[in-house]
DNA sequence: CCTTGACTATATAGTAACTATATACACTAG
DNA sequence: CTAGTGTATATAGTTACTATATAGTCAAGG
């Protein structure tokens, strides 16, 4: 590099190569984690340009959550084996990392297919449809639950989606059976569940159910419902069809998108004969 | 839910389900970002369960760089339509994060794949071999050039192969002319390259090589370099070679996993007729 | 009924990694 | 030689927690 060789880059120039503030470069210099490797009478610090590749590695391990403290640890005693030994660790830690973002992916594009659907929907409309079959991941039976129990319940039906990385961003459901909607128990629900397009192999606990459905949507908090079942269960004497098996209920709109309970909306779909 | 309608999550039990610091919601609280529905006379915070779910998209959004200034600024005026159009432009911000993770993953790969290769090394071997044919991604011309252009040019190169998505992780080496090296001057380079594995289509600026190289290794700072240099030039006389039209160096450790200067070492390809 | 241990609360201070601001000195182009 | 841009230090502010200190609350067991 002739002329090149000694040719070192003002903080400005530096922190624009890197893409970064200039008063985090006086940071680094500060605490000691990357300082220029020259500074003349002045004050003034020059870079060289080959500290880029440190500042990369620096910015590298940033990114993947090593604090700015630990990333000095490694640089004091760095070394092609701990290089190489902390390069496989952040590879896993990466792999991680990528899985995450690769589901909340996911999830925000089943939330904008729910939300887009929705919004064609009538809500006011009570149709009768034949549904295909589907997928559902259930959690344990919550009937008659307590009210500690059906927090733990919820609560490990969370976590087991989270970690068998099961397809989330769909609503999550609740299911009645039959006995319980005839006594007019509507919030005495069975189960929980999340429905999975793309099924994995493997889990014992899914459950397919496919027929014919009365579909309504009830506007309100949930304390209202039985107004809409009543207006569903007319429905269905006119269409001379009667109650089946379960009744699958799921919220359409709810606290995430909507202010007031008076504005939710929940789908109930009754499994009919 | 029966009984469990009108049950409710102290703080504790709120952090748990949600994975956070009981702090964390305190915190929320205070700014307002999500409150628990009930507080009881003696201050007691009672979450619903449903709270879950805004939890959850709060946490997504962070993740997603929102800050919770902003994210509160969404809630305050959430509809279905905004919540959409801020899937819509957090979906984008994903992919790009996720192609970015990836990157950062191959990089990683290609660091581990570098310095396992090196530790099979002997830096004191010079060996005669042929090298199959490589892509590279070459820099403008750099023959000549003056400190300030040789900066914007390294800059520029840096910028492209960000940009471009290229392939990156592999050193970044120097090709020198025949002629300078003739003229002894080892460090009047012509052009910077990076290899490209997987090149890609649409991009003009590739240069494969093949054929047979003299390669050794440089032990210490480049200022030395011409020692080794001679130390090649004796051995191509031994065998027979004359300089051919290219020569090639890489850096193998540099201040990324060595401390000192005089343990860096480069790899000198020398192309040979 | 009382105590013990685990919980709850508020208030305050501390943290990491910047980021902004104020002030003063330096360098360079016209 | 001056205007405008750049550099430096010192200090304060920011975000999103996190820890600590102090005190009140609750539920279970003796």
């Amino acid at each position: 590099m002739n002329k090149k060789h000694g040719k070192y880059l003002t903080t400005g120039e530096f922190a624009k190569l890197c893409k970064v503030n200039k008063q985090t470069l006086f940071y680094y210099d500060q605490i000691g984690l990357l300082s220029p490797i020259l500074k003349n009478e002045k004050g003034y610090r020059y870079y060289s340009i080959h500290q880029i590749e440190l500042f990369f590695v620096i910015d590298l391990l940033k990114d993947l959550d090593m604090s700015l403290n630990d990333i000095q640890l490694y640089m004091q005693n760095k070394s092609p084996e701990s290089y190489l030994s902390l390069m496989y660790q952040k590879k896993e830690e990466i792999v991680i990392k990528r899985q995450e973002i690769e589901m909340k992916e996911k999830f925000i594009e089943a939330q904008i297919a729910l939300i887009e659907d929705a919004s064609h929907l009538d809500f006011h409309q009570v149709t009768l449809e034949q549904l295909p079959e589907a997928t559902l991941y259930l959690s344990k039976n919550i009937e008659n639950i307590t009210e500690e129990d059906f927090v733990e319940v919820v609560s490990d039906f969370l976590n087991e989606l989270n970690e068998s990385q099961l397809d989330t961003g769909y609503p999550i459901g609740v299911i009645s059976k039959r006995e319980q909607i005839l006594k007019g128990e509507y919030t005495n629900y069975s189960f929980l569940y999340i429905e999975q397009p793309n099924p994995k192999e493997g889990y014992p606990y899914f459950k397919t159910v496919k027929g014919h459905f009365i579909i309504g949507y009830h506007i309100g908090d949930v304390n209202t419902i039985h107004h809409t079942y009543k207006r569903l269960f007319l429905e269905m004497e006119v269409l001379n069809v009667t109650l089946g098996e379960y009744v699958f209920e799921e919220y359409i709109y709810d606290s995430v998108v909507k202010n007031h309970k008076e504005h939710y909306v929940t789908k109930i779909m009754i499994q009919v004969d």
